[in-house]
DNA sequence: GTAACTGCAAACGCTTTGCACTCCC
DNA sequence: GGGAGTGCAAAGCGTTTGCAGTTAC
């Protein structure tokens, strides 16, 4: 999903009864700033900078909000951390084997061929998730 | 990949240096006598029935070895437990949103479909990983 | 005989929880 | 003013690690 001004998340989480704190702008704002999927720690590490009082417990929190939102979709790789994908439409996660580093590719024609596979299964699907490993240019 | 027999099992771990022992032994039967994706704790619970020594650590022991010799793939959920995939070509892992409950799609179009996107996308890939959520019969 | 493996328990790291204090509304 | 949210620290839990005893070869 597109990232949403500040008057359009200030609205949505009113309309969810969710105050509106500094904390959750700032964390909403940075995971969709960014085109990969950053874990809970490496958002902290870098909004510590702004706002030094911040908690891990109120990124944790906040994320998990954010999922109840439905703008976000939590994501375990082979590691012990979780990784949080603000794309919530079908891509394909693009993971090197070598450092881990993940970005989303999207195409149209994706979207068609996953239809013909969800056909053939003759399931009702409520979501998926595809990841395809391979060496990045820097690694390779 | 279709389970081997004992004495194909052993084989495999002498070629590679690996002592032949009765935990491993049963605990790769066990894995790959099953359709689904069990984790680390159903292994040792089943396990311990039959071998009331075994210990945990050696079921995580073995399934990294196993998980070494390209036998299996570990993949984490949205849960905090590892599950262990004995099946290591390409396929939809069907999950179902409500109990979690996992097996595996396989079907010869699907590895068409995914090459068209393989070529589409452009790079060499190393393995992939498809999961398709859904609600299962039991669930819905 | 000896090096690898096992069982056990402690350590580890990420995540969750509980609670007093704070600050939106 | 009141209740949701925050920060902090402790607890929780799956996994890893270290080590003494055991077993495959």
């Amino acid at each position: 999903m597109k990232m949403m001004d500040d008057q359009e998340i200030i609205e949505l989480f009113k309309k969810n009864q969710f105050k509106v704190t500094t904390q959750r702008i700032a964390i909403y704002k940075f995971v969709f700033s960014r085109g990969d999927h950053p874990s809970t720690d490496q958002i902290y590490q870098v909004l510590k900078k702004d706002y030094p009082a911040l908690s891990l417990g109120t990124v944790y929190k906040t994320l998990d909000l954010l999922e109840k939102l439905g703008l976000l979709q939590k994501l375990r790789f082979n590691e012990d951390r979780v990784r949080y994908d603000p794309d919530m439409e079908l891509h394909i996660n693009m993971v090197c084997s070598i450092c881990g580093q993940i970005y989303d590719y999207k195409a149209e024609n994706i979207k068609q061929l996953w239809n013909v596979i969800i056909s053939d299964i003759g399931v009702k699907p409520m979501g998926q998730r595809i990841d395809l490993y391979y060496e990045c240019n820097d690694c390779r």
